[in-house]
DNA sequence: AAGTGGTCTAGACCACTAC
DNA sequence: TAGTGGTCTAGACCACTTA
């Protein structure tokens, strides 16, 4: 991944976003780039059209292309900027200390709307991982994940007591870089109470969804129970 | 926009799913799409790229194209199927009445943040305009919204109680098609619990953001507060 | 008029999947 | 081995903004 070539351009234009460099707002325009990074114009537009979709920059026609000074200014729970696009990799943690406490881990027959979510032959099992995340000890998120044991043979509780896709990226060389969310909010339940410290009229973020690896195929189906205070999600749309 | 070539690929593939057309989930290869419509395959790629960002379709290297069978099931509360992204073209309704009531209607000098999200000059003028949304008679959503007078010099009170983006689209020839948002949760106030019918321990979803029109001019920034049974939020997210 | 982003092409070659 | 999506190029021409 990393030496494709419009990914080294994003990754370069994206670190000197980040240490300032175009303190003006304003980037370089695409035939410069093109020249500056030794590769075509439709490769700069690529890597643009990724920083574009993250919020991060955005383009005027005739006129150039800017830095989104709001970018930096938000405080997402998520901020992708890792190889992987779990929680461990883009957790916004700035030196505080990520943990996780394993709640319930075993092995179980897929119920409907995991199998289905995941494209499971009728009667495949699954791990069903549930994890307490903390950050500087404070419970932010509780996590309940289902992936199928046939694309993950090996699994153990020792593995997933820290970063599961790390681990998948390691050890089974799979990059989880896609997902598909559903976002949503309710009242707390007693356990959301007890688990993330809730008075009772303070509700959770839901974060339901599937995440696929890079070759596209469906690897995990997770519910997030979030602490409300924690719960900030960034998105971009554009109809184009 | 509906001219250009890859935004009627996109069009057409869209009605053709919605319509069951590739009920075994996969679509014709890239190159057969490229001769169907008589475009490049680099066209083909732009408009299935729109799709795959949407979540509606997937694509898996070496074994082709395939529509993705959670999209029309999830009933997220925003759908962008319209020309524009705002509430009354995604809100997916399903023949339910959409109303609006005014709350506050008035032009103010821009504050620190309206005026940074906006990008305005120092002493700035906008409008606020504080809405209350409705299906089915149902109060959903709080709406207040800050436009620059600059932009749409004769906006006034009969306009709004209707579908502002219409009337820009319409009067104004102004695509709104681009957002920035951020989207959280948190206890409900009185006031929410009066306006949106809600009991003292239910939540509302915040979403907060930039709408910028077709040619990237920031043109509103939105605050909504959000009755909980209504927050629904899709995203598909790649990290490439 | 000059500069910048937007659209689109035709084709080469690579990487992965399925048979 | 054939088929499919992924990457990348070099260039033409259009649309919009700014001066």
């Amino acid at each position: 991944m990393a030496d494709l070539a419009y990914h080294r351009v994003y990754s370069e234009l994206t670190a000197q976003i980040k240490h300032g460099q175009y303190s003006d707002y304003r980037l370089p325009d695409e035939r410069t780039l093109s020249e500056q990074f030794g590769v075509s114009r439709s490769t700069i537009k690529r890597a643009l059209g990724i920083l574009v979709n993250r919020g991060i920059i955005f383009q005027k026609q005739g006129s150039g292309t800017f830095v989104n000074p709001l970018y930096f200014k938000s405080r997402p729970l998520f901020n992708y900027t890792g190889d992987n696009i779990g929680i461990t990799d883009s957790l916004v943690k700035d030196g505080q200390k990520q943990s996780i406490k394993v709640l319930h881990f075993h092995v179980q027959k897929a119920k409907d709307e995991v199998a289905e979510s995941l494209f499971l032959q009728p009667n495949e099992f699954v791990y069903r991982i549930e994890r307490l995340r903390l950050v500087d000890d404070q419970p932010f998120m509780i996590e309940i994940g289902y992936l199928p044991i046939r694309l993950v043979p090996e699994l153990n509780e020792s593995v997933i007591q820290s970063s599961l896709y790390n681990y998948l990226q390691e050890e089974q060389h799979l990059m989880v870089t896609k997902s598909f969310l559903n976002i949503s909010a309710e009242p707390s339940t007693e356990e959301d109470q007890k688990l993330l410290q809730l008075k009772p009229t303070e509700p959770v973020g839901l974060m339901e969804g599937i995440f696929f690896t890079d070759s596209g195929t469906p690897i995990e189906f997770s519910r997030m129970r979030i602490h409300y205070r924690y719960m900030q999600y960034n998105s971009f749309v554009s109809l184009s």
